[in-house]
DNA sequence: GTGAGACCACCTCC
DNA sequence: CGGAGGTGGTCTCA
C-alpha cells in the first residue's frame, strides 16, 4: 500500500489569517505576489502523488479557522437530496446512498448520477466563495459541485470513477475536504477483485480539515476510489467536488 | 437489434 | 474492525 499521510496541521494557523502568495499553478499572478481578495488562503506547498495513470495534486487550502468557518456556514446553507433522490439502484436492489448528498451548479446545469439525471441547485454564497478560491489558486474554473455530507464513520462512498461523459476530460476534478479527516484509497482498475491481472499497489491518502486534492487527467479513465467505513470515526465530514461539466452534451 | 460488461449498493466471510 | 468476494436487475455501448 502506497500511504500519503498527512502531516498534522501545518504550524501557520496560529498566524490565520494571512495572505496566499503564487503557487505553482496560479495563473496571472507572478512569483510572491501577495493576492489581496484571499486573506485567508495561505501558502502551503502542493504533494505530488503519481501512480502508473494516476496523477493528483493535494494541498492544505484552508487554515482551520477557515475551515472551520466554512464548514459551519455550509451546514446552515446545503441542503441535501431527500426520498428517491437520494436512493441509488446497484445489481438490481434500490437502496439509501450511505450518505447525504447536493448538486449546485451553474443554472440549468444537469448532472447523472449511477443513470438518474437530476438538476443542479444555484449556487449558495459559501460554494461560490470557495469556488472561487480554488480557481484562484488552480487556474481552473468549475460549473458545478457535488456536496456529499458524511455524518460519522459509518458513512461512505463504494468503488467508482468520475468518468460520466458530460465532464470535461482535461478539466481536473478539485475536491475540497471539511470536517473529520477521511481515508480515500485509489485501486487501478486492472488491479481490483479475484481477476486482476496485474499487481499495482493500491494508494492510500488521507483528506485533512481544509485540504484540497486535484484528480488530474487521466486519473479517472484508470483508477477508482473510493471513502470507506471507518468505526472509530464519530464526526462529520462534508466533501466538495467541483467540476466542469460540457454544456453540449455527446451523442 | 442484441449480447457483454459494468455497476458510486449491500451482505457475508475471514 | 477492515478488506475481499459475491451478488443477479438494469442500463449502456460496441
Amino acid at each position: 500500500m502506497e500511504s500519503f499521510l498527512n502531516r498534522p496541521s501545518c504550524d501557520n494557523n496560529s498566524r490565520c489569517p494571512q495572505k496566499r502568495v503564487k503557487l505553482q499553478s496560479d495563473e496571472g499572478m507572478k512569483p510572491g505576489e501577495v493576492d489581496e481578495e484571499d486573506e485567508f488562503s495561505h501558502p502551503v506547498p502542493w504533494q505530488k502523488i503519481e501512480s502508473e495513470g494516476l496523477d493528483c495534486d493535494y494541498a492544505l487550502l484552508l487554515c482551520k479557522d477557515e475551515a472551520d468557518k466554512m464548514f459551519k456556514q455550509l451546514e446552515e446553507e446545503v441542503v441535501y437530496s431527500t426520498g428517491e433522490d437520494a436512493t441509488v439502484q446497484v445489481f438490481g436492489k434500490v437502496h439509501s446512498i450511505p450518505r447525504k448528498q447536493a448538486a449546485y451548479g451553474d443554472a440549468g446545469l444537469t448532472y447523472t448520477y449511477s443513470g438518474v439525471t437530476r438538476l443542479a441547485c444555484t449556487w449558495t454564497p459559501t460554494l461560490e466563495y470557495i469556488r472561487d478560491v480554488v480557481t484562484n489558486t488552480t487556474g481552473q474554473t468549475f460549473n458545478f459541485v457535488l456536496v456529499n455530507r458524511y455524518k460519522d464513520g459509518q458513512d461512505h462512498m463504494g468503488e467508482h470513477r468520475d468518468d460520466e461523459k458530460e465532464l470535461d476530460p482535461f478539466c481536473p476534478i478539485a475536491s475540497v475536504s471539511l470536517g473529520a479527516a477521511r481515508d480515500l484509497i485509489f485501486r487501478h482498475r486492472d488491479a481490483r477483485g479475484k481477476r486482476a491481472h496485474r499487481q499495482i499497489k493500491p494508494v492510500k491518502l488521507e483528506l485533512a480539515h481544509g485540504s484540497l486534492l486535484l484528480m488530474n487527467s487521466p486519473t479517472n479513465t484508470f483508477w477508482y476510489h473510493s471513502l470507506p467505513v471507518r468505526k472509530k470515526i464519530s464526526l462529520p465530514r462534508i466533501n466538495l467536488t467541483f467540476r466542469r461539466i460540457l454544456l453540449e452534451r455527446k451523442k
